[in-house]
RNA sequence: GCGGCCAUGGUCUAGCGGUAGGACUCAAGCUUCCCAAGCUUGCUGCCCGGGUUCGAUCCCCGGUGGCCGCACCA
């Protein structure tokens, strides 16, 4: 299954040629950081591009950019700072680490969920290393997030952000006015996130400063639909369930059988096979994998995962498409104290009839005076039960209190509700662009007669033209540098190159994945044309230099 | 975070207690009428810090980074 060979191919090329390199080197590295050199930018901007083709040009979802630093109380409303951590211990004999829930659960069979680091450590204290017998030191929890500091001094504390989500669920209010006050809505972030891993391996797949692009998109609880639902509805899925079954299906079946939640969901799950297949990775690597119950984040309703079968590290996860249900949006609800609540308008307002109680300030206020405001508090906090058995008895106690009827008017009303305030739930698709980016690499990489080639599809690919002359005469050199100009000048990425032999040239290209080559010869001089070569065939064919940009197609955005 | 292995030009590697050689790449030139041809010339290197030593790229310690295993993985 593991294969050394293909993995190390394609990340000596992505180094060399300028794709990848690790950060900081000249300081000797800092693990979990990578730079993107002139190509993989080059590259990740294409895939960018095409991202926003699909989300922000076609689903109307516009983009925000929001600080990576956020104060603590962002990420102690989502949950980031308490859950987003490891409790560890460690044997002090033989230093074995273990995951110390993990561990109190298994050797006292024992829920551990929700418990502190205290309640921990006292379960702990009777159990011994399951190695060697040992005897183990105090928990420790490990956060994820980069700690710091907003300001000078050390009284506001602040985080990395772990993910982009946090700043979009923020600004749900000002995004719920821009969208016109309608659900649904959908916003896209692209950004970097961070998150400070214990161990980060295997190169771009697990960083420390990673780029994220995330959608959220905010619907009514009862409305997990899509009006294009219909369009999909018969596009297969290759789908993991929670059963571990792995089954081929159609969108809109896997939604009758109760496999995917709802269309929404499984309309996202095409959208996202659509999106990887459109960037490059083939369709037989491409599977959705259903989290299961306990390894779904602290959010999450349901969450399909979308992943890529690599060569070097079988399936990776590249894209999480999550129901989070109403949990962000409550949690900051209530950490803010400011209402994040859509409003939903009835066809026709609603009228319902029931009794209030009005407090007769002139009688309370002498009576009760100091008791008095407490006494309005609690006659407002009054349910509609409440009010009629108060109507009914002719008295009602509270705190020791007991109030007479006439210290009050009860009073029957019409109340007229013309909507509801609802929480939207959100719908997230997270995709992971670093991880995509290597899995596409080596989707691409190919050997031929012994030389490196990147299949990228024209639309991906960092560079899309190399114009040559056939040798390096200044007759044929200067018609090339001519064409090299003009392409340059009708948007294509262009490179010129008139060193060494043809086909050494044809090969430093292919090796980068451009896609077409223009080669200037001595019948240019006669007729005005050149051969335009095709990476992957490497056929060539004759076209008038007027006729290139015909030839030279980067590709239709969608297939 | 723990354990094992490792660290030499851009890449891959040889070698040694007296500061390094090759292959490929890259650059310049010659050559070259379509798929890494050939010739000449050239640039670039011992991960960092400390110790031992007259002298350390080499030995020792620590760090950093990489790979593997454990653990972890929203």
């Amino acid at each position: 299954m593991i294969n050394l060979g293909r993995h190390e191919k394609v990340m000596e090329i992505a180094l060399r040629r300028g794709f990848l390199w690790p950060s900081y080197e000249i300081y000797g590295g800092s693990s979990g950081f990578y730079d993107y050199g002139p190509l993989g930018a080059a590259l990740r901007k294409n895939i960018l591009d095409i991202w926003r083709e699909f989300y922000c040009v076609r689903e109307g979802f516009f983009e925000i950019s929001s600080p990576t630093i956020g104060p603590e109380e962002v990420y102690i409303a989502s949950g980031h700072v308490k859950s987003f951590v490891d409790p560890t211990v460690e044997c002090k004999k033989c230093g074995e680490v273990y995951r110390a829930d993990h561990l109190v659960r298994e050797v006292l069979g024992m829920e551990t969920d929700g418990l502190t680091t205290d309640e921990l450590n006292r379960h702990i204290e009777g159990i011994k290393c399951q190695k060697c017998g040992g005897g183990f030191g105090e928990v420790w929890t490990y956060n994820l997030m980069f700690r710091t500091h907003i300001g000078p001094g050390e009284k506001k504390v602040g985080y990395l952000r772990p993910e982009t989500a946090q700043g979009m669920f923020i600004l749900f209010n000002r995004l719920y006015g821009f969208y016109r006050k309608k659900l649904p809505f959908g916003v896209a972030q692209i950004g970097r996130a961070y998150r400070n891993e214990i161990s980060p391996r295997q190169g771009v797949i697990r960083l420390r400063e990673f780029t994220q692009a995330e959608l959220e998109i905010f619907v009514s609880p009862g409305e997990k639909t899509h009006k294009d639902f219909g369009k999909v509805s018969g596009d297969s899925l290759r789908l993991v369930p929670r059963d571990g079954s792995e089954i081929e299906i159609s969108a809109g079946e896997a939604v009758s059988r109760d496999i995917i939640a709802h269309e929404l969901l499984s309309y996202h799950l095409i959208l996202t096979k659509n999106f990887l297949e459109c960037v490059g990775i083939p369709r037989e690597k491409i599977r959705f994998r259903q989290h299961l119950k306990t390894e779904m984040a602290h959010y999450a309703a349901d969450c399909w995962d979308a992943e890529v079968c690599t060569d070097r590290f079988g399936w990776v996860e590249v894209v999480g498409i999550a129901d989070r249900t109403d949990y962000d949006l409550k949690a900051h609800e209530s950490q803010s104290g400011v209402e994040l609540k859509s409003f939903t308008p009835f066809d026709s307002p609603k009228f319902y009839r029931k009794k209030i109680v009005v407090p007769d300030m002139a009688k309370i206020g002498p009576d009760f005076k100091g008791r008095a405001g407490q006494i309005v508090e609690r006659l407002k906090g009054l349910g509609e039960d409440e009010i009629a058995a108060f109507d009914e008895e002719g008295y009602i106690e509270f705190d020791g209190i007991r109030l007479d009827r006439n210290y009050v008017s009860i009073k029957e009303v019409e109340e007229k509700v013309t909507g509801e305030k609802i929480t939207p739930h959100v719908i997230e698709p997270s995709f992971g662009i670093d991880r995509i980016i290597y899995c596409l690499l080596e989707a691409a990489y190919n050997e031929r007669d012994g030389r490196n080639v990147l299949s990228f599809k024209p639309r991906v690919a960092p560079i899309q033209v190399g114009v040559f002359p056939l040798v390096a005469k200044d007759e044929l050199t200067a018609v090339a540098r001519k064409i090299y100009s003009k392409l340059r000048g009708e948007g294509y990425y262009t490179v010129y190159d008139e060193s060494d032999s043809i086909g050494r040239r044809y090969s430093r290209i292919d090796e980068i994945g451009v896609p077409f080559a223009v080669t200037v010869d001595f019948d240019t001089l006669k007729d005005d044309t050149v051969t335009v070569r095709e990476r992957d065939s490497t056929n060539q064919t004759r076209v008038k230099i007027g006729e290139l940009k015909d030839k030279l197609t980067i590709g239709k955005m969608f297939p």
